[in-house]
DNA sequence: ACCCACCCCTGGGCGC
DNA sequence: TGCGCCCAGGGGTGGG
């Protein structure tokens, strides 16, 4: 569910709510959470047990708090996954997956996930890049993105450029929405050969993507329903700026032409087929079947 | 070495 | 009401 800014704001509430404390308990109540752990549940709950947490990071979609051992909690949101940050008394959630608590016996952290698609893991000398996530690409708000590297490396692919966009070795941090989004301000079909994305193209298309990343997560990010929210519990407000995801047959805010949907890559594409044109070869033989 | 289809889950909404 | 589908912001993996 969550991308860049949703993740930024979960992070930014991590190193407010749990830097600096050091953990007291951890009880895992879904095994599945933390399949990533290799170890087992067991060995998780022993590396966390008694360490500090020193910072909140994250790269993409991932984040990750060194602790004062060298390791790092790695954890990924996955399409439903919480990171909550709440008094201890407040009632377990239902889909409850993690608790940590800290020796001050302050707020808990705790992980929830409907759907469990995301997961902890304590990643051994982790504190610096966990090597889970090593894979993954700077993301376009990362001071030390290569923007001259990402348009050569996008012109080497043999994809079509929204399938770019989410290749998270690439370029992290974007989903099916600000994918859509960010097309959808630079002009161009998802599904434009990306040898026929010029440099010019590509380095407009990366600004819009820094744009929008940064305007929703000045908004808190989109909130669609309860499933994203910050550590908090609060929800971002970003949804009412979105131009085109969501607004099937609602006119294009820069043209009014219908958006349409398509479906691609087992998920939803929203466009304006005005202002961006389909190619004439497109990438995937897989229609607009509308629905 | 790439690229893509498939799979992993739960739950809400809708048509019948 | 209930069933069966479709849909949802994710990534990893195995096969072509």
């Amino acid at each position: 569910m969550p991308e860049l800014p949703e993740v930024e704001v979960v992070r930014q509430g991590l190193a407010r709510g749990v830097v600096g404390r050091r953990v007291a308990a951890v009880e895992v109540y879904h095994p599945r959470a933390v399949r990533r752990h290799a170890a087992g549940p067991v060995d998780f709950v022993a590396l966390l047990q008694g360490r500090r947490v020193e910072s909140a990071q994250r790269r993409g979609k991932y984040l990750w708090l060194p602790l004062d051992s060298g390791d790092a909690l790695t954890g990924h949101l996955g399409m439903s996954g919480q990171l909550l940050v709440v008094p201890p008394e407040k009632p377990d959630e239902t889909h409850l997956r993690v608790r940590i608590t800290f020796d001050d016996r302050r707020r808990e952290l705790r992980f929830v996930d409907q759907r469990t698609f995301g997961g902890l893991l304590v990643v051994a000398g982790g504190a610096e890049l966990p090597s889970t996530i090593s894979h993954i690409a700077r993301d376009p708000l990362d001071p030390l993105f290569d923007d001259a590297l990402f348009s050569q490396q996008l012109g080497a692919k043999r994809t079509g450029v929204k399938r770019a966009l989410l290749d998270q070795s690439l370029i992290s941090g974007i989903g099916n929405i600000y994918a859509d989004e960010s097309l959808w301000r630079a002009q161009l079909h998802y599904d434009r050969p990306t040898e026929r994305v010029t440099r010019a193209d590509a380095l407009r298309l990366l600004a819009h993507v820094r744009d929008v990343l940064q305007e929703s997560l000045a908004a808190g990010g989109t909130s669609f329903d309860a499933l994203y929210v910050s550590t908090e519990g609060v929800s971002g407000l970003f949804e009412r700026e979105l131009a085109v995801y969501g607004r099937e047959g609602e006119p294009c805010l820069r043209c009014s032409a219908p958006v349409r949907r398509a479906h691609f890559m087992n998920r939803s594409s929203y466009y304006c087929p005005r202002c961006q044109r389909a190619p004439r070869s497109p990438r995937t033989s897989a229609g607009t079947r509308s629905g």
